[in-house]
Parts: structure tokens; sequence; C-alpha cells
RNA sequence: GCCCCCUUCGUCUAGUGGCCCAGGACGUCGGAUUCUCAGUCCGAAAACAGGGGUUCGACUCCCCUAGGGGGUACCA
């Protein structure tokens, strides 16, 4: 039997951070068995705009590799994949369940249900409904509906004995049917629960592994009963553990920003995020510019392949050391049985670290493929750039090297990218390193040393300056600090040499002729 | 309340009765390198929730307690 899994997100708007690890373990147990994973839109409850509210889904999906063979825009064929379209399905399957005594229609009115919960708690015993208005007969059903009653469609529940289920991630797990309710799997109105749909559509796509998060495993026993009633064949499961929020055991959730704020980290994260949106234009508005959100990575520069790295680290483990994994590798690596039981806190830090990784081992070409978007949309460079320019670009990501780690952090060298004349100065750098009348002699004197220094390398130039403070009885860090000044702004920035050799002659000295001027004017 | 699940360094984890006075990674702290920053290198501190069993021997098995989480909806 070929492996099936799914995913079936609601169409939020929004692709949640533990909704991509349940959706990466679907995949990755679908691929590393040669079987199909499916997408499957949990849409019941809102009819509009579920086109619009699923593209940040599907997109940050697709952006993260986790591709999917059936479902919405690629078809399949046991379509639809909307439950909003599969009403006939549910109701088909409600009738068989009534009609096979395994559901029977209520007449309760909420309230008297909720009267008998009241009154049941007050005695301090476990609530089971009374079936005091179920209609046994179309006799029953017409003298309730005489009495202008509306029926909803309450499973009717074994109450006794035991039901057993192998979860491959818990293990054996009972559960006691007298403990289990007579829940509605049809509304008044006629509409369908999540419980009856989701079952019924698992057994038309022929899923063959539920694995989800274990919010689910406590409802099991209802899913699990219309399983049989319907003799349909019931599926393995794996309930999956949260994905918690920094620092504790609750699940993760993104309403919560403020509350995450005050970790260190998890602050330092969105911080990084929103310098860079700043720059390039992203709307910053707290509900999709959140680090629980995929997109809040997507938009800043992050590699998709370190998140689902870390992700798949998250919960899962291969072995004691094993942490650095390439897609294939993941999937050949992957089970079930390896995840964990216990919720795994998200560590913005952790994810930083893979993050950097991935990005320190891409090749020059490909850095500069996923920096290129950020200086045009910045609108520091042409779009598209020359080829000359293209190389200039990789000179500077190259000089800056461990310096960017998300690809947005190219905008930190938005100064090799300024006009000469329209470069800005920190006011403290300007300050504290070109302060001082010394410093503006010694800049003066090296630009006419650099006026026609030959060659223009890095190598080169670091000898003559060297030799050239040699000869001022100066120390080093006394030419450089003022000349990083003069030439970018700032007073950090990579390598001087490097930074020098990138600019070229001509920007170097048009640099520095414009700092000496500000300096002096200041002063 | 009742039911279910979970519990190894701050965090992610390895550990399936002796290899563990518990290993790795991120982070932290020290030190080295250096023109700032980033990095790199070296080193250190840091955990089996508690209590009972079982066993020659428990992180590993059983029970209890505590703590955390989830479910208990005409939510998903």
């Amino acid at each position: 039997m070929t492996i099936r899994t799914r995913f079936a997100p609601s169409p939020t708007g929004y692709l949640h951070i533990g909704g991509v690890r349940t959706a990466l373990y679907n995949w990755l147990f679908a691929r590393k068995h040669g079987g199909q994973f499916i997408l499957r839109i949990d849409d019941t409850d809102r009819q509009r705009n579920v086109e619009e509210a699923l593209r940040p889904i599907l997109d940050g999906l697709r952006w993260l590799g986790i591709d999917w063979d059936e479902g919405p825009e690629v078809g399949g064929p046991l379509g639809p994949y909307y439950q909003s379209q599969r009403v006939d399905r549910y109701r088909d399957a409600v009738e068989r369940l009534v009609a096979s005594g395994g559901a029977y229609y209520d007449y309760a009115a909420a309230e008297e249900i909720q009267a008998e919960r009241a009154e049941a708690e007050r005695q301090k015993r476990t609530f089971r409904y009374s079936r005091r208005f179920m209609a046994e007969t179309v006799a029953d059903r017409r003298r309730f509906e005489a009495e202008g009653r509306r029926a909803v469609v309450r499973l009717k529940m074994p109450g006794e004995g035991k039901l057993i289920i192998d979860d491959a991630i818990r293990g054996r797990v009972e559960f006691d049917w007298a403990n289990e309710q007579d829940h509605v799997v049809q509304r008044a109105d006629g509409s369908f629960l999540y419980h009856l749909a989701n079952v019924v559509d698992d057994r038309d796509f022929q899923i063959t592994h539920v694995i989800r998060a274990e919010e689910h495993l406590s409802n099991t026993p209802r899913q699990a009963f219309i399983i049989e009633t319907l003799g349909y064949e019931r599926p393995a499961y794996a309930h999956l553990p949260f994905v918690a929020e920094p620092g504790s055991h609750t699940k993760l959730s993104k309403r919560k920003l403020n509350k995450y704020l005050k970790d260190r980290d998890f602050a330092e994260l969105l911080e990084r995020g929103r310098k860079i949106a700043a720059r390039i234009g992203h709307p910053l508005e707290a509900d999709a510019f959140n680090p629980v959100i995929v997109d809040f990575y997507r938009s800043v520069g992050f590699l998709p392949e370190a998140i689902v790295n870390y992700l798949a680290l998250l919960g899962w483990a291969l072995d004691d050391k094993t942490e650095h994994f390439s897609r294939p590798e993941l999937i050949a690596a992957f089970s079930l049985a390896r995840v964990n039981k216990a919720p795994a806190s998200f560590d913005p830090r952790k994810l930083m670290a893979f993050q950097e990784r991935h990005f320190h081992a891409l090749s020059p070409e490909r850095k500069v493929e996923l920096v290129v978007p950020f200086l045009e949309k910045a609108g520091l460079v042409q779009s598209p750039p020359s080829n000359e320019r293209k190389k200039y670009i990789e000179n500077v990501t190259a000089a800056a090297g461990d310096r960017i780690k998300v690809a947005g952090d190219i905008l930190d060298s938005d100064d090799f990218f300024q006009a000469d004349d329209r470069l800005e100065y920190d006011e403290k750098a300007v300050e504290k390193n070109l302060g001082k009348e010394e410093a503006l002699e010694l800049l003066t004197k090296l630009r006419d040393r650099l006026a026609t220094f030959e060659p223009f390398t890095p190598d080169a130039l670091e000898a003559m300056l060297r030799e050239f403070v040699e000869t001022e009885r100066i120390k080093i860090g006394q030419l450089i600090h003022p000349l990083r000044v003069a030439l970018t702004g700032k007073s950090i920035g990579f390598g001087l040499f490097d930074t020098l050799a990138i600019l070229g002659r001509e920007r170097c000295l048009r640099r520095i002729e414009r700092a000496l001027a500000a300096a002096g004017k200041t002063s």
C-alpha cells in the first residue's frame, strides 16, 4: 500500500511555524516512503476570501520546498480538496451513521444540554448526556418538531469498554468509552463538524498515516468511533508534540508577540527583521511580520533550507551528533519513531545558528543572487544590475563574509552602494575619529599617497599602509579608524584593506576629500 | 472536576539496565587571534523533577507525588 499523508490548513492568511513543522513531518514521512503528500483545505467555516487567505500558506509551503502531490492548484484524482465543496460526502456519511445506529437525531436545545452539564458538575460526576431528546423513530422526530425543536445529529457512543490506539510516537494509549460524550457531528443548521469531515476526508483521500498535533490525541476516540461505525479502516496515528514558546512548554501562538518580545533572543530576531523590512519598504504591521509566521523569514532573506533543517530538529533527532542536513539527507534519515514526545520550545537563537551555517556554505554566485533583490528594493542598485555591477556586489558580499547572516543584511553595507557625495556619516563616529587635528593631517598625507599608489589591491595597500604608519611612528589603529569613517561613514565595517580596494582609488579619494572638508567645517 | 499526554544542562537533544560520577549542539562565561564589527580557535560552568519499589546494578522498568500541556463545544 502506498503511504499517503496530509496536511489540512485552514485558510487563515498565515503559515504558522508550528503548522510548518507538522506539514514538514508529514511531507518527510511521505517522501521517505515514496508515498504521497496531500494538501486539504479546512475551510468549513469560511466561505469568503478563501483564495486570498490561502495564498500566503501555499506560497510559504512552496518556498520551503514542501510540495504536495494533490490539493489546491495541482488538483488530483480524489478532489475536490476543499472541505467546503465536500458537504455531499459528509451528508452521506451522517445518513449512514444514523442508519447504522451509530448516531441519532437529538432535539435538545443547547441550553438544555448546558443545564444537564451544570447539574453533573454540581454533583461532581462525569457529565453524560441523558439522551432525553433523542429521536429513535420518525414519530419521535415529528413530535419534537411539532414542538418547534430542531435536530442536531449526535454520535451514540458505546458507553463501555476501551479503545486502544497504537500511536507511532506515544505508543499504546487507552481510552474508556465511558468518558466519551455524544458529540455533535451535524449542526442544527445542517452544517458538519470537523471530526466528521476529517474522518470522511481522510478516508476519501486514502490517508494511511495521520500525523498531527497532540491536541488531537484526546479527540481520537470520537473519530475512531465514526471510522468504526462507517466501516472504514483506521489509519495509523502519530501525535506530534507542540512547538512551544521560547523557554516554556505552552503552545507557540502568533497572538502573543508582546509576551515573546520579553525574550531577548526573540526580540533581537524581530529587530533584525524590522531593520531590513524598513529599508525595503516591506509592511511592518505586527500581524504578518512576526517570527511565529513563516512569511517573516522569507521577507528578510532567510534560507528555506535553514528553516527546514532547524524545524526538523525541533522535536526529532537522528542521533547524538548529526545536526546539519541537506534535504535528501533529511528524507533518508527521518522516522516517526525518533520523534520526541515532549513539546520543544522554539529557540530563535538556534534558528539563527542554522541560518548562518547554511548561508555561509553558499557559493559567492548564489549569495549574490539572494542579496540582489534586497539591494534593488532598497533602491541601491538598478534592476536588473549589469554584469559589472554584479561583480561589484560579489566583491562586497565576499568582503562582508560572515557578517551577512540573512540576505537582507547586505543593507548594512549600504555605504558601498551610495554615491560618494551622498554618503551619510555617523555623528558619533566622526566625532570620535575625525575630531582630532592629527587624524585629519594623517588623512591628508595618506590621500596624497593613495592618489598615485599602485596596484590598488588589498595586499599591496596593506603593505603600503603598514609602512606608512611605521614612518609616522603611530599604531595602525590610529590610522585605520579615521580612515574607515572617512570612507564609509561608519566606525564598524569589514576589513579596511578590502574596503579600499573595493571602492577603488577614485572613490576613496573623493570620500576622503569630502570627509576632510566636512570635518574641517565642524571643528 | 474528569480523561489523555509529557518531564535529561537556560534551550534543542543523545541515551531502550552496566559503555554515563551522562555525550553533542545553540546559548552563556573566560582566554587567544585581530584595524572596528562579524568570525575563527582553545577552555570552563551547566541536567537525569521528587519519593518509593524491582534488580547484583537504574537516566533507562513499575508505582506514587509534584509540575507542565491538551481535551472535555452545535471550534478547528
